[in-house]
DNA sequence: GAATTCGCAGGAGTCA
DNA sequence: TGACTCCTGCGAA
């Protein structure tokens, strides 16, 4: 007998919801981990399957027949659904949850023959767990009240966000000899759990015994590690391999497979992602790659480590990564809650997928996900093919130093305005003859955007918007120092990301939701409010001195007027906040060619109370060598501390005399390798390139010499000369005669640049006598 | 399989 | 040799 009585309800965090593959003999199953305060239990959730949607022309009732009567469905669901986010009504489309989902194909293809009537497929290619978190409605890592009987789960409803405090996380951090798969040997491994750190030495398989017995003793649902995909993991696998061994990193019964030999010389950066079940496998490395604010480091763990904490300390590498792993985690947690995505997706993908699934799981309720673009072009409109400027507007700047200049920006410019003028997909050039004729019109482009109904970008994002703001607005009301406003500021910082990338996406090739006419006119109108605010500003008496798609900077042509003041005019004016950032005690924009008064855009250089603020200059660049940038640095830094041209001037010759220091070290060869050292990303094979160039060559050699070389991944060479270069890992090996005049040119030329309009020669920036001449310069041998 | 456009610059290669 | 184009990559927004 049934006892009912017996299923209580219970609460906890859902750790993970896995789907394991059907096999022969046995069919798969969607399986969930959830701490509850007892410990983890983990259930099956039999009532799911993964499943695609069935959408009948005609013939309902016969169509839900056909396919409730397939063998390989194991039930189905009808409601009432939009076909299409372009459909006017609703039709009911069917959804057929099957019993093995590699039969996908054929249960299309029979049930398309088997049918009554013409019949429309979709909701196939949405990943399998994904379906589950869609359709179930709990995002992942979401507190949940459920009940079950004997490990089957019964009901389960979402209960609050994922408190990140509830999970135990295990930072797990291996050292290697090398990471030359060959050579590579294991020297120790360390965890660190927060309370605290153990580290196993010795003989490798005692070290794989006891990381596996931490593992099931502490039985931690998250290990956090750094370039876990890439190092870690597959170094560990092929070591635990290589002693006989394999290791059991989930929480089943089986081994995690971990390594997969690669015979190809250079391989993909994007190294195959390892799953262990009923566990979170956290890559905080691939999590750097794609943060906005840790791209400028060198993605090391020191660097993303301090970068984060704005500290250096001295702490163990376990330690750095559970720290990193626990401050990051709100900011993670954050995406699943929108995207649906588990965290080991979330610090690993794209944003670019993950505002696809933002919007998918918006929609999965009320409209069919198309498995395919339903229009291929996206809506380009023939006007739209005409149109030159796509973008943003750039306005040319006036060569030369400016004194007293303000920059002030449109907050989230494009993505408030998508909200603001519902912009979407189905919403510009919408079919409504009401909005063809009364809608309103995108500047420059004329386009119609549809009255009747809210756009689902501007639905889903304009919600990541409202939060924005409002947590911008309690972050004012508190403390910088205290903890509270820190992690706020962890939050805002994922929101701000969340904001970034839709943009961009809703005219990305491979999104089926894609609007080309949308996308042009978000820029249209950012153009549209730039110009305006232009207009407004030299109506008040400013002069505006440059413009880049949401930023303005302008010099007021009276001391009386204020700058902040303008901003709020602004921001009443179109009800968009144009932000004051920084009042400048003075602007520096380039030439286009010496002595030209057309400024180049996207490259400037400012005084912020004495402090530089640098945009697209040399400093800036990781393509540079250390040597080069550490050079500009320090002439920016004695620039930016006059408080005026006059200063600027009188600074100069302290500046020429430091570049001339350096260039003589340069000519000595009283360099390292590191000073030396170019990074560029490899985008393609050595063999693709047209171009013999210098990344490419050292590429090449680095890949001879039986190293690691990945295509996306980052090359660091040194120059030797016309077409020669050798990567940096070699260079540091054995003393090399480095191209003396290419490093000078590197060093001279940006300051050069910055300061020919002041009467600086290049010769001055030369050591030794003015006559001095680049062909002197032999090849030098530099330090090891 | 996972955002875009605009703008700048250096090196290789080509031509006169 | 210098002017030009193409290839490639990077950064600003």
């Amino acid at each position: 007998m049934y006892c009912h009585a017996l299923l209580s309800t219970m609460q906890g965090t859902l750790v993970d919801a896995w789907h394991r593959p059907s096999a022969d003999g046995r069919p798969g199953a969607y399986l969930l981990w959830i701490r509850t305060e007892k410990g983890i239990v983990c259930l099956e959730d039999r009532d799911f399957r993964p499943s695609f949607a069935v959408i009948p022309e005609r013939n309902v009732g016969l169509v839900e027949q056909a396919v409730g009567q397939h063998e390989n469905v194991y039930r189905i669901e009808t409601v009432p659904r939009y076909p299409s986010i372009y459909a006017t009504g609703t039709t009911p489309v069917v959804r057929a949850f099957l019993l093995d989902e590699r039969k996908v194909e054929e249960t299309m293809r029979e049930i398309r023959q088997r049918s009554p009537a013409n019949v429309s497929f979709a909701e196939a290619k949405i990943r399998i767990d994904l379906q589950w978190h869609y359709l179930r409605g709990i995002p992942p890592h979401s507190a949940v009240r459920f009940t079950t009987d004997g490990g089957v789960l019964k009901s389960i409803s979402a209960a609050g966000p994922c408190d990140t405090s509830k999970l135990r996380v295990l930072a797990v951090n291996c050292a290697f000899s090398t990471t030359d798969p060959a050579k590579c040997r294991l020297l120790s491994i360390s965890l660190c759990d927060g309370a605290g750190e153990s580290v196993f030495r010795g003989g490798e398989a005692a070290m794989v015994r006891s990381l596996q017995a931490a593992l099931d003793e502490r039985d931690p649902d998250a290990l956090a590690m750094f370039d876990a995909d890439n190092t870690q993991l597959p170094l560990l696998g092929l070591r635990a391999r290589a002693n006989g061994m394999a290791l059991r990193l989930g929480r089943v019964s089986w081994s995690t497979d971990l390594h997969n030999a690669k015979k190809q010389r250079i391989t993909h950066w994007q190294a195959a992602q390892a799953r262990a079940p009923g566990r979170i496998l956290l890559d905080l490395w691939k999590d750097a790659r794609t943060d906005a604010d840790l791209k400028r480091t060198d993605l090391s763990l020191e660097s993303v480590y301090d970068k984060e904490f704005s500290l250096s300390a001295e702490k163990s590498e376990a330690s750095k990564v559970y720290e990193l792993a626990v401050e990051r985690l709100p900011m993670f947690t954050s995406w699943c809650q929108r995207c649906m995505m588990p965290l080991d997706s979330v610090c690993r993908e794209k944003h670019g997928f993950m505002n696809a699934s933002m919007v998918n799981a918006a929609l999965i309720g009320s409209t069919v996900i198309p498995d395919t673009a339903e229009y291929p072009e996206g809506f380009k409109t023939p006007l739209v093919e005409k149109v030159k400027e796509n973008g943003g507007l750039v306005i040319t700047p006036v060569a030369g130093l400016h004194e007293d200049v303000a920059i002030l920006d449109f907050s989230s410019l494009f993505p408030r305005i998508f909200v603001k003028h519902n912009i979407s997909p189905e919403t510009i050039n919408c079919r409504h003859e009401e909005c063809r004729e009364h809608g309103e019109q995108v500047p420059f482009l004329g386009f119609h955007i549809c009255m009747k109904r809210k756009g689902v970008y501007p639905e889903v994002f304009g919600k990541v918007l409202e939060e924005r703001d409002r947590v911008k607005r309690a972050m004012k009301a508190l403390d910088p120092g205290s903890a509270e406003y820190r992690k706020l500021d962890v939050l805002y910082r994922s929101l701000k990301m969340q904001l970034v990338s839709p943009y961009g996406y809703m005219q990305f090739a491979l999104n089926n939701f894609r609007t080309v006419d949308g996308n042009r006119s978000v820029p249209a109108f950012g153009r549209y409010y730039l110009l305006k605010a232009r207009d407004m500003a030299e109506e008040a008496g400013f002069s505006v001195i440059y413009a880049d798609t949401d930023s303005l900077f302008v010099h007021r042509n009276d001391p009386s007027l204020d700058y902040g003041e303008f901003g709020r005019l602004v921001s009443r004016e179109f009800d968009m906040e144009l932000k004051l950032e920084y009042v400048c005690r003075w602007v520096l924009f380039l030439p286009e060619r010496q002595g030209c008064s057309k400024g180049l855009k996207k490259k400037y250089f400012a005084s912020v109370d004495g402090e530089p603020l640098v945009r697209g200059l040399e400093v800036r660049r990781q393509d540079r060598a250390r040597i080069a940038k550490d050079t500009q640095e320090q002439v920016l830094e004695i620039l930016a501390a006059a408080r005026n041209k006059k200063e600027f001037v009188e600074a100069i010759p302290s500046a020429t005399a430091y570049v001339r220091k350096q260039v003589g070290r340069i000519m000595e060869g009283d360099l390292r390798a590191d000073d030396l050292a170019i990074i560029k990303k490899l985008s393609r094979r050595p063999e693709e390139y047209k171009a013999m160039t210098h990344h490419c060559v050292a590429a090449e050699k680095l890949a001879d010499g039986g190293r690691r070389v990945r295509v996306g991944g980052k090359i660091e060479y040194v120059v030797t000369g016309k077409n020669r270069a050798v990567p940096l890992e070699m260079a540091r090996e054995a003393p090399l005669a480095y191209d003396v005049e290419s490093y000078v040119d590197n060093v001279v030329r940006p300051i050069y640049m910055l300061l020919r309009e002041f009467g600086v020669e290049y010769d001055d920036l030369l050591p030794g006598p003015r006559q001095a001449r680049l062909e002197r310069f032999g090849q030098v041998e530099c330090k090891v």
